[in-house]
DNA sequence: CGTTTTCCCATGTTATCCCATGATGTCCCG
DNA sequence: CGGGACATCATGGGATAACATGGGAAAACG
């Protein structure tokens, strides 16, 4: 099962326009989508983004919540009301949605970074910034990584 | 069950271009991926690698937490984001991102070491220093390795 | 109509394929 | 036991394809 990994950084041109790297483009496509599903991050200044698989899961996340709920509400309308479907055009590249490159502060570069499932776009510089503070962070979540299954002996985090 | 084994020191040519030791290759493939997977240590001044079995260790590691957790996200932006897929074409070489050579402060040289369920690629004269210091440290450490026969089992993975 | 979006083509760069070479290792047969 | 004959492997280089990027023209939209 593909997921979205690594990290690349491309330019944005005049017309708002970017390549979704090669590699999430097909990841998406295994998905059986020529596009990504995009929206803003509630926990910061970036943008997540997905193929459909986890696209419908947060559906189904958002379904478990009670359907009147203002807890519901207020997640539905960002996950969902907030969120873009960018069909990638025959160069393989997406239309960034003024609102989203806002919230990002993305001018004219953007950095996808594969988390698995889903992804992120940053303005590179924070994202650098974000990378220096989660390189220290992981260290202290390395406890995470030693969990029920277990890595492998020389356990690849500590 | 194949694992990663041995040391091997590999040119890279003008292209960035490097053999992955054929050993090395037969492991990725019984495992059913025509590439491995590679990221920067935060260890120290080398890469990790693996195939697929660990990556996919550490994928599902992350689907167990929450899928918007800032735990979840500073590990895979780490872990992840940091990693690259590298495929070995049709001769059995893979192509060694800039970054991941600067990281390891590689050259023209690599020296792949085996550690069972992944291995590191070293700048050669970085490693041979890592090993002096490795041998000593295992005379210490020896104490840790537990006979799998031994009474009582140790209590989970460490 | 004017604006925005999509399509198409051009370009430079990078990665991939394909073939050649030499070195090493392995196997078989005398 | 010795000596090839042959496979495997690391390595180099030229040719080809994939990719990111820019710009013009057509099409959709309001």
């Amino acid at each position: 099962m593909e997921s979205f990994r690594g990290r690349f950084t491309n330019k944005i041109d005049a017309k708002g326009r970017v390549s979704l790297p090669a590699k999430f483009r097909s990841v998406a496509t295994s998905q059986g989508m020529s596009g990504v599903v995009c929206f803003p991050s509630f926990q910061g200044s970036f943008i997540e983004g997905s193929g459909p698989r986890f696209a419908d899961s947060v559906l189904q996340m958002l379904d478990r919540l009670d359907p009147f709920s203002p807890e519901r509400n207020m997640l539905a309308s960002v996950l969902i009301g907030d969120s873009a479907e960018l069909m990638f055009d025959s160069d393989g590249r997406i239309l960034l949605p003024e609102e989203l490159r806002a919230h990002a502060g993305i001018a004219d570069e953007a950095t996808f970074v594969g988390l698995g499932e889903k992804f992120q776009i940053w303005e590179p510089k924070a994202y650098e910034a974000f990378r220096a503070e989660a390189l220290e962070k992981a260290r202290a979540y390395g406890d995470l990584l030693k969990s029920p299954t277990a890595l492998p002996p020389a356990g690849g985090a500590r």
